[in-house]
DNA sequence: TGAAAAATTAACCATTTGGTTAAATCATTT
DNA sequence: AAATGATTTAACCAAATGGTTAATTTTTCA
């Protein structure tokens, strides 16, 4: 593992905890075991690490499963099937939502909201519902606010892991599992919502 | 206005925009118009005054609307009713769920979990639930799961304000447009997901 | 092998930050 | 008005923080 690895390991892990303003660079560096001289010599600043690792992580959260979601047909098929590899990044990177809705959140952050992929929205989302409503294959729902839900929808338990963890007093396990029963409960609910 | 209610207001407006670590006591001073000596004269502490300020604003997040519940005869009728008050109230204070969300996120605040006032849902959404369900009323869904669902379609546009207005360019008046139609929308959503 | 380049370290620095203090001002009561 | 207590201020402080630097070690390669 090089150095620059290891310092990007460790400052996902510290940004991700502690936001931006939280994170210490003496801990970044104490985690990655390495003088905190070379954090500056690879990256130069915090805001220049820190944006190395947004750009990274939101890739990892706007991923391209817009290739794979041309085999799916109808839309009803396309949310389905986003739902499900959704849940299976989500489970991987629970942090992931925090950490970008939080970083776009802070004023001064309009610079960071540029760096969101979103063209997979307009692309396969948009253009599939249209169609399939032209041809009465779905309800006469809002296309913006359908797609503003099946994101909270999807999102929300993670934004919320640490209460619902601690309210509940559910293991990790127990989330992970109540996510994964989660997949085909909002596929339900997508195709209750879009069916005529 | 006395300074005391200076202070948290400024505080209030500070820590909503800049969070726990980003905001600075001389930021609340300066907003407030007061000596930063002041901040600690009447709340000893960063940490005092932030809490002052959670407690309170939690409150306004998870509101007393269980009384006017009652009124609501079936759960369906309960839920529409839960989602109009709710848009009211985020409408109102549209930065208040990332605000908490944050708080709660962050490590080592285990105790401000506990701080969340989350009786309501016990008391009138599941026993609700439970009720009309035996009836036959509404759909056989996992009611957490729902719960989960409603909450994330509500809040989430207000979580993901700041990057929905700066990549739609939209102006705030037309978010408050969106999110005023929302209300409908989410509550023809829970009648499709709840109705048998 | 040896010199140049890259990587690493310890010590240091300027600034910022939450918090304190002692003195001053204002309000209240007798 | 004088004494008392509450409020406010300016100056100050120690600790922490992001960042720098000069010297040292390691790597590269002719």
């Amino acid at each position: 593992m090089t150095t620059e690895e290891k310092i990007i390991t460790a400052a996902e892990q510290i940004f991700m905890e502690q936001g931006f303003d939280g994170a210490r660079m003496q801990a970044i560096a104490d985690k990655a075991e390495i003088n905190k001289a070379m954090l500056h010599y690879y990256f130069r600043s915090k805001d220049m690490l820190f944006e190395k690792i947004f750009v990274e992580k939101v890739k990892v959260l706007f991923p391209a499963i817009g290739e794979q979601m041309k085999q799916h047909l109808s839309f009803i098929d396309k949310v389905c099937f986003f739902i499900e590899q959704y849940y299976q990044i989500l489970n991987k990177y629970p942090f992931l939502p925090f950490f970008v809705i939080s970083t776009v959140n802070k004023k001064d952050n309009q610079h960071f909201i540029q760096k969101l992929p979103i063209d997979f929205f307009k692309e396969f989302f948009l253009e599939s519902f249209f169609q399939d409503q032209a041809q009465g294959k779905i309800r006469q729902v809002n296309p913006f606010q359908f797609a503003l839900s099946l994101m909270g929808m999807s999102v929300f338990p993670f934004l919320a892991k640490p209460a619902l963890v601690g309210i509940t007093q559910m293991s990790d396990g127990d989330f992970t599992e109540l996510m994964n029963q989660r997949v085909v409960e909002l596929q339900t609910y997508a195709k209750l919502i879009l069916t005529p």
